[in-house]
Order: structure tokens, then C-alpha cells, then sequence
DNA sequence: GATGAATGAGGATTCATTCAT
DNA sequence: CATGAATGAATCCTCATTCAT
């Protein structure tokens, strides 16, 4: 399918106008498309919006996609595939401290994926999921199975070198996810994740949830005949 | 235990001004509305289903609710209102640690929130705010703003008592809140956030996250001259 | 299905107007539907068309059939039902020549099938029989096969009685169908079958075809040492 | 035979006075759109699939005809036009019995046009008859009319010759139509004429209708004084 | 109040037709 | 000439909403 290699194709390029027309076409209505059924839901965006925003006419969507459900499995996969392969390879060379590694992969999925249109994919497969089980279970086979096992790589490698407290795996990978999903929600859904009057940074976000992550809210117990850490109420 | 007083507040309590009689009927098609709106969404809603589901005709659903977009206001309206009013004094009187009280918090959301069909309407929102901005306003004023301030309470008591290290609220508030809102999206939107082959239980959920929350994935750094607490690296 | 009790309802018959509609709108849909079909075609018929001839709108339509499909199978099968089998037990009983017994199946026929609305479906199938294969081998269950046999038997007691020569049933039948047919069509196709410049009577034409039917175009052969009837060439 | 000659006479052939290069596609596109109008009529045939069966693009074919409309006045044009012109003046120089003529008619008939694409034509007529009057004039004009012309003067003269007993032309030419009609629908409309369990033999089909037309079905009146011809009855 | 038949605006989809290449 | 991408009017069908009973 070589709709994918027109994906990255932004519509700040333009060329010829109707050359690229015919080869950008799938590219622009699976952009538009994304947009759309990110903000409105599926149902509630109409195809002709979808055709208009890329540039075309509703027949010219068609062409390309045998129905609305189907741009929907396009958008799905298209802005999906192939993503966590390459990642998984860069995490094999990582050096460091597990928590820089688990710091690296936070940002670097911020900058890859949180903060691009991409992020919109998570927001719309939570609100369609039961409405298209099939799609939800190609999302979990594809983003959710291996994102997880990345997270659980490296918190077992956080075990194993001594740096973790041991823990349930099972569990403990949404320590990492529920941040980083809520983050996404908070783009989408802004004001109802979000108070209107705080605008959250999300680099700063990330380094403070990935701060408490490592260490807590709390202060640590006191080693025995210590003073403790924490500071006396005031 | 007073707060569940106003957590399960069914909406036929909540407007009890007017005839309790024929107001039996709205609760039940409140209800079907909540439901299906959570599963499918607002468009995807057909109000025949939610009048079939309350074992009314479509007609009468129109003797209640002005439109469907009336109904979606009401339902966001009678299942949500003056559920924090009171839950903030109910913390006031708390004795014990702030990490306790922070348990107590999250599980009696569980309990009274979580668990129940009202969690259903925090995704609910998540899809439709866009659509609905007025809505997701209401939705902030009442559950956003006074849920961040409860969790901020609890927080700053424990920075407060020297329990909790010094923190910026504005982002820490998240540290309980993203845990909570992704158990309510794994419990609607499924396998889009967990894996099917993997059952969650919100209980141990709620405690392995509130310890990580607490004292954080890492081992505490050792204190000068003391032999660290950590494991050594297999 | 009770709809077929209220095909017969011609729109002539004027009643209350609100208490009758909802009785009487599939019938009055199903004439309708019958009558444009075999006037333009199905493809070519538009459910708005169906509908506003019936006096209703739209919607309505498919508050009775699901789709145009579906209403087209309900035309087929309101208008076919149960026609043979009280017309088989007619003959039964029947007394006098085979070939009174014809011209009483011929004209019979005329009467209560070729002269009314029941006489398009015919045409309509003939029409449409390659793009729904289903509908016809129901008509051909329906109609065809029973007429057949109706058919037959007739022949069949011509020959039993000595008053018809030996003849293969399986052509013979359609001696008395195809001029039949015919006539349908030459109702239905005008100009295409019939010069506009002769009208054609059809109780004559029964008639003479059923002359020639059973006597043939040509003088019989004479019988030996007897002049021919024939008469002399000019 | 010169009969042949016309009847076989392909589009190619007779707009001969162009071009004859570019006519070629022409008559490719008309044997395409024959096919297809008469299997699934002219309004649920698509243009793309008349183009794509004579294997060119949708594009190709507005350049031979202004739209679908023409084209199917082409179709009808080309498949029929000057068919009978000169059919009649073959039948001028027959010599032998008038029924032989009428047999040699039939067969010779069904050999160039029942047999033929150019059948379907029939077929297509009296379908689309209502939809297009100026095209069905057109077919009475060029077909109707002289077909049965040419049947008349077949029957007149057997009645000239005392061959064939007195009769009404304007009716009787449906008895050798009729039978002829209902071989072409046999063909098109398949299960709506004929059981799908008997095959018919087109040319038996004709033996033994024009049998039964030229000798009718009954025994021939005894002549007085003799014995009946008729069998007794069993 | 309650019903459910009726409505018709709105949205998905098709397809004849155009036209730049 | 030929193509096939693009168009948008036309059509099927849905569903929120009305209203007579």
C-alpha cells in the first residue's frame, strides 16, 4: 500500500498543482480525515468536511476510500504502522541509568508521537474503541501490545541492574502509560482534563510525573540512627 | 461515611423540588442516555435506543428533554451535580497521615465514583468536549476544579506536615489524577488501553499505584555511611 | 404478513383519512410501487416517486420496507400469492369440450390477471429477472410453475378425451402462453409490440388466437375421395 | 442465401460511409452496451462497465456518443437498421407452399436474429419502451412495421393460394409474432418464461409451434359420411 | 401524559459527465 | 485520440423531531 510514503507529505508543499495532485490525494483526506474524527468523533464528521478540508470534492474521497468506515481503517493504520519496530531496536544500544533510559523514552515518545497529529490516533481509538472492535484490536496488536512491552523492558532492566524496587510488571507498566495518556487527553480534551487558567508545558510535565515516578511524593524512610530527611512541619 | 450520600445522589434525589411521581421516568431515561452515550457516543446515539432502553416510546423522550442535545446536558448535569461540595469538608475533619488520607481518597472515589455508572460520563466528556464546549465548561467548573482542589488540599497538607517533599501543585495534582482517569478509560474504552489478555483489578491497581505514587519506582539513595537499602545487581 | 387484505383497496375508496392511513399505507405503497416499476423499471424508479404517488412522504416508506429492495420483493410476492391454487380447483369440476375448458382458462385469465394491475408483474419480471435471480425463481415457483401445470392438465385431458392430436406437453404449453405473454406485453410495451395505428382488442384477440389455436391457419387435409374444403385459389 | 447478408450486417458495416478506423471502437462500445442494456436494463447499467467490457476507458466512449442516452439510440440504430428493406424482396421470388414459406421464415428468423446479440434488442425494447418513446417509435418504425408486413403478405398470400383458411390479418400476425417474442424472452428472461428444469430446443421450439399454427391443436372435423380422424378417447 | 406514525432535512454513496494531461 | 482523476447532482436511506390520537 503506498499510501504511507504520501503520509508525511504536508500540505506546505506545494508543487506542479495538479501533477501531485493525483499521488498526494490519499495523504491529504487520511491528514484531513485524522483531524476530524479527533475533534468531532467519527460519527459526527461528515465526509464531505473530510473532502473539503483536503481540497477535494466528496466523490474524489470515494475514489480512494470505499466508504468512511474504511478511511477510518486507513487513518488507523496509516498513522499507526510501523512505528515501535526501529524503537524497540534503539533501546537495545541504550547506556545509563535505567531512569535516564525511562527519561529518554518519555521525551522521545513526546516528540514522536505526543506531540504530533499522531497523538490525535490515541484520543479517537479510546472514543470509538466499542464502536469498532476490530480496529481497537488491530490498535492493541499494534501500538498498545508493543508499547507495553517496550515500558515492561525497561523496567525490568531497572530490576534486574538493582536501580528498581522489584514490582508487578503487570501493573507497574501503567505507572509510565497513565501519564503519558492522560498528556494526550489533556491535548484533546483539553478543558476537561485541564483547568482552562493553567496552561500545562509539556516537557515540564513530563520531567515532574517522571520525578515522581522515581522517587515519590513521599521522603524516604530514615535510615536507622539518622536523622530524617524530611523537614519538621512547620 | 457521609460522602456516599452525594456520590450515589441518583438524580431523582437531585431534583426532588419538582413532583417526585413523574420524574421517575427522566432518572431511567437519564440513565439508558448515560449509558449509551459512554458506549457508542453522542452521534452515534440514536434516541430511539435510549428510549427503547428505558422502556419508553421516542415521543415521550421528547416530553422530558427538549432535544437531544438537552438530554445530553442533563445527563451530564443530574450525575455530577454537588458531588464535590461536600467531599471537601468531609477531608477537613481527616486524622491520620496525608498518605493515608490520599488512600482513602482514591479508593473512596473508587468506590463511589470509579465503580459506578457516573465514571462513565469522565469518558464521556473526553469524546464530546469539543463538541460541546459549553458543556465541558459546566464539566470543569463542577468536577474539575473542585476535584484538583480536594487532591491539592491533600497534597499541600502533606508538604504542610513535612510528609511530603516540597512539589509544584499545578503538575503534581496529576500524579493522582492520570491513574484515576486511565483505570475509568481501561474500564470503558478497553482494549484500547489494556491488554485482552490481561484483567485488571482496580483494587491492587489503585494500591501499586498509590505505592509507586508514594515512594516512587527507585530505591532511595543511601544515606552517607550507611550501606545502601537497594539490592545489589544480579 | 396482513398486507395482502389491503391490496385490493383501490385508492378510490376515501375513508376517514388519519384512522385509515396507517392500515392502508402499505398497500397503497405496494400500487404504487407496482405500478412505476412496471412502468420505468425498478433502477430507474425513485422511492420518492413510490412515495409521493402513495401520498406520503419519504421517510414513511421505509417505515414498511426496509429498503427498495425489499419492496420490490413485496410487490412481487402481494401481488402473486395465492392465485393458482382456488384457479386449479376451478377446473376440476369443470364439464364440456377441452377446448371450451381453454377459452374459459384463456378468458378467465384476461379477467383476473391480463386486465388488472397483477398483469405488470409479469412484465416487470421479464425485466428485471437477471438482476434479482432470487425473485424470479420465486416468481417461477409462484406463477410460472403452477400455470404450467394448469396448463398442462388441459392439454392433457384434450388428449385423454381424444379431442387433441398427441402433442409434447413440454412445447405445447407455450402454444397457449406465449400469445398470452403477448398480450401482457403488448399492454405494457405499446408501440413496440402492437402498430400504434391498430388498436387491438383483447377479447378478440383471445379469441382468434384461440381459433387458430385449435384449428391451425391451414385447411385440414381432405379426407380420401372427398373434394378439399379448401377453397379454390383466386 | 441473400438474406444473411443484412442480417449479419455488424455496425462496421453499415456506417461505412466514415472513417473506417476510428468506427471500429464504436462498434465495439455498441456490442457492449447491447449486451449489457439487455441483461440488466439501460438504467442499472453503468457507462464504466460498457467502456470496460469493450476495453476501453469510461473517458473513451463520450467521445463516440454525448451520453448514455445517445448511446443507447446507437445501439438501438445500429443493431436493427435495415434489417427488413430488403428481407421483403427475398421473400418476393419464393416459390413452393406458403407454409414452408412460413417455416423457412421462422427458421430463417431465428438463424439471423433470434440466435444473434442482435435478439436482445427485442428484448431491450419493450423494457425500456416507456422511458424512451421517440426510440420506440423508432423500433416500430423500422421494426414493428415491417416485420409484420412482411407476415401479412406471407398469410395473404396462403390465403391467395387457398392455402390458408380466411382471416383477420391485423390479429392473425400475432400468432406467428407471439411465439417468435416469447423464444427471445425465453432466452433474456430465462426463469420468468421457461422451468428451469426443461431446456428448450429453439429449433424443435419452432417445428412444433409452427406446427400447431399451421394445423391447430384439435382433430380436424370428420368431413360427413365419414369416420372421424380423431382417436378415441381412451 | 404516552404513543408511534409521519415527516423531511441531512448525510453517505453512486455515477454520468467533464477535462487537463 | 485516449485516459482516468475529479466533479457534483442525484438518489438511497437515517433519524431527530413533531403531532394527532
Amino acid at each position: 500500500m503506498p499510501i504511507s510514503k504520501f503520509l508525511c507529505a504536508t500540505s506546505s508543499a506545494f508543487i506542479a498543482k495538479r501533477t501531485r495532485r493525483k499521488e498526494a490525494r490519499p495523504g491529504e483526506l487520511l491528514d484531513a480525515a485524522l483531524d476530524l474524527f479527533v475533534e468531532k468523533g467519527f460519527a459526527a464528521t461528515r465526509v464531505e468536511e473530510v473532502a473539503a478540508r483536503a481540497g477535494v470534492s466528496k466523490g474524489t474521497l470515494f475514489l480512494y476510500f470505499e466508504n468512511k468506515e474504511e478511511l477510518l481503517k486507513a487513518v488507523v493504520r496509516e498513522t499507526i504502522s510501523g512505528r515501535f519496530k526501529d524503537w524497540n531496536e534503539d533501546f537495545e544500544a541504550f547506556e545509563g541509568s535505567t531512569a535516564d533510559m525511562l527519561s529518554y523514552c518519555m521525551n522521545s515518545w513526546w516528540e514522536h508521537v505526543g506531540a504530533t497529529r499522531a497523538s490525535g490516533i490515541n484520543k479517537l481509538m479510546m472514543c470509538e474503541a466499542k464502536n469498532f472492535p476490530e480496529i481497537a484490536a488491530f490498535y492493541q496488536q499494534e501500538v498498545v501490545r508493543p508499547g507495553q512491552a517496550l515500558i515492561r523492558r525497561i523496567l525490568q532492566r531497572g530490576m534486574d541492574r538493582g536501580e528498581f524496587r522489584p514490582m508487578d510488571l503487570d501493573y507497574a507498566v501503567y505507572s509510565v502509560i497513565a501519564p503519558m495518556t492522560f498528556l494526550i487527553l489533556a491535548q484533546h480534551a483539553g478543558s476537561v482534563c485541564v483547568l482552562d487558567d493553567v496552561r500545562l508545558n509539556p516537557q515540564k510535565y513530563i520531567a515532574l510525573q517522571l520525578n515522581t515516578l522515581l522517587h515519590g511524593l513521599s521522603y524516604p524512610p530514615a535510615a536507622p540512627g539518622q536523622a530524617p530527611l524530611k523537614a519538621p512541619p512547620a
